[in-house]
DNA sequence: TGACTCTCTGCAATCGATTGCAGAAGATAT
DNA sequence: ATATCTTCTGCAATCGATTGCAGAGAGTCA
């Protein structure tokens, strides 16, 4: 009794492999094989698989995933590389990544390139060596050299969030000039006719796209274009504030698209120190819709980008890459939605 | 020379194994094998290592972990679990934890378990059969049987932001006791006699918590205690919002700790629709230094919990716990601190 | 020279699951 | 009864890296 107790004991924590599984159901291990396995169950009479089955349950049979990784070539992992898990930005594209990949039978692999480019290099070179089926680099700058490596290993990689120049690799990013068409429309709709831009960095590509959008938005209303611009130096909040700042001191404006949320409440800062009222005496529009913006005061009226589902949409996209391999990169561009909140008004 | 540049292109995305290696550098596999992996490189002679090692660097070798963890018995994989991985508050930890993880040479695979039981026991067998070196979960509840099937498995695991009741798996969670005490110094340091409490829900245990340790603060510096206490229904701002306004028609205060941080910002709106000017009429502290809580207006003051370093101190301790089996569950507490915004002034 | 010790290297088994192929058994048709 | 077809099962090789053990060679000492 006291040894049967301690086998038991050990049994459970060290689970038994195929070969025992097989000896105790009285069959060979490639047929207990081939009863575990849905996609090979029907190869085995019903009796015999439900024997295996009822073996295997009872023994605490598990499976070695690493065991049939080696086998079969196909680990079921996907690296999936971040510049900074902790903004905001990609905890929602995270839970997009993760739930796809889950959905058709993946795990993810996390890891965090942060800013630094031989941190990546060796990341994506650990990943390789865990002989991952695929990528997803959120990553990806103009002529990337880890985008090179992924490729020329031929390991099938989507881009999230920013897209390669040269649509080397598939990758899922949102519709910069759309977003900011939606962003003009609705100020024009509340009767603003001088409109603003506050810029991102000129040399992001988000920055110019968007200023892009912008001028062609206006023209497209025939209202007055381009002049109304000024660029932040970065997407952060001090910057846009600034930014801001030259862009009510130039201009007689009675609202401002900005190129992101941050920009955005930076604008509110500017206004507040020139005794504005948002959205009384400016109206301002930011980007992104990042989580919490509906909590600041005025709430931000905002263009959401649907992060989750850009996460899910690149799963979706690398599975079928890697499982139809030869298939073509293919882009897509996330249609951007108008949130309105409190921070604009009819003028 | 095509059929050469096509062999070339073959090598280089099927990269070669140990035996091809080692035939080409003219030794057995196992001595490439002991040149390549640090640990045993001393076994090998210099001059051969060398050799070794250059011939593996000119083919491309990529060592192959799964087939290694087979031998070992390793992985060096860790299961991480998370309630809601797009919830801002699980960002800083997942960075945390993803960083502690690699700055060791582990992985971390990644688990979004979703509101559902029956979501986390399937997701931690997916990862059992992945033979995961040990777990991080961020999901534990009272008597949790996730945790009761993954110490029976025997599999190290430690949880984060939340604790096992019975002390069963060690575990990393902040000081809700200490976290008030420094919201109530802090307001009597400005004068404050009248502080009420917004607490949170109190069948959670960080509502209670934290309703507790306001009431101790209070007693130790004299002040009036327990009356001025209201719990919220959920931690959302509606839920802070009505229970801020039942706070405020019930008792005369001049400032109130808040059990979190969304709790807060809902007495804001409470305090504005009675008129009242915070922090002139009424000083509000909240709890957690969520993201963005610098931006709201005025910038909220409030007990930051460092989720960064909680992530990483589960990691350090997961790993302690696979490097060392039998060592005894441990909890580290993190100590809170005051960061000290806007809404808060003296009286 | 012989014995002993140390260093280096190769051998071969192992880890656990999968799967192409061959053979056996049963069913069906002539 | 024989031939053919279908279903089921077992065999054995494979995937790639690791590592305990044994043997060979070189160096040292008596």
């Amino acid at each position: 009794m006291f040894l049967s107790g301690l086998a038991m004991t050990d049994l459970r924590s060290v689970p038994p492999n195929l070969q025992a599984v097989a000896d105790a159901a009285g069959v060979h291990r490639s047929t207990a094989s081939r009863a575990l396995n849905p996609a090979t169950r029907r190869l085995v009479a019903e009796d015999v698989a439900l024997r295996i089955v009822e073996t295997a349950r009872r023994m605490g049979y598990r499976r070695d995933a690493l065991a049939a990784s080696l086998r079969t070539g196909r680990t079921r992992l996907v690296g999936v590389v971040l510049p900074d898990i902790a903004n905001p930005v990609f905890g929602p594209i995270l839970r997009g990544v993760e739930c796809g990949l889950a959905a058709a039978g993946y795990s993810a692999l996390l890891a965090n390139a942060g800013p630094s480019g031989e941190d990546a290099m060796r990341l994506i070179e650990e990943l390789m060596e865990r002989r991952v089926d695929g990528l997803i680099l959120a990553t990806a700058r103009h002529d990337d050299p880890v985008l090179t490596a992924c490729l020329e290993a031929g390991t099938p990689t989507v881009l999230v969030n920013r897209a390669d120049a040269h649509g080397r690799a598939s990758a899922v990013v949102s519709d910069d000039h759309a977003g900011m068409v939606l962003a003009v429309d609705h100020l024009a709709s509340l009767g603003h006719r001088r409109i603003g831009h506050l810029g991102g960095p000129q040399d992001v590509s988000t920055g110019a796209l968007r200023r892009a959008g912008f001028i062609a938005a206006l023209r497209a209303r025939g209202l007055e274009s381009e002049d109304a611009c000024v660029a932040a130096t970065a997407y952060t909040r001090e910057a846009g504030q600034a930014a801001a700042e030259e862009l009510l001191s130039r201009f007689d404006v009675s609202a401002i698209a900005a190129a992101n949320d941050l920009l955005a409440l930076g604008a509110y800062r500017a206004c507040a120190a020139r005794g504005l009222r948002v959205p009384h005496d400016v109206s301002i529009v930011g980007h992104n819709d990042m989580p919490l913006v509906d909590m600041v005061e005025p709430p931000l009226t905002t263009i959401r980008i649907s992060h989750v589902a850009m996460g899910e949409q690149a799963a979706r996209l690398l599975v079928r890459e890697i499982e139809t391999p030869g298939s073509a990169p293919e882009r897509i561009v996330t249609a951007p939605e108008l949130v309105v909140r409190g921070s604009t008004m009819r003028v």
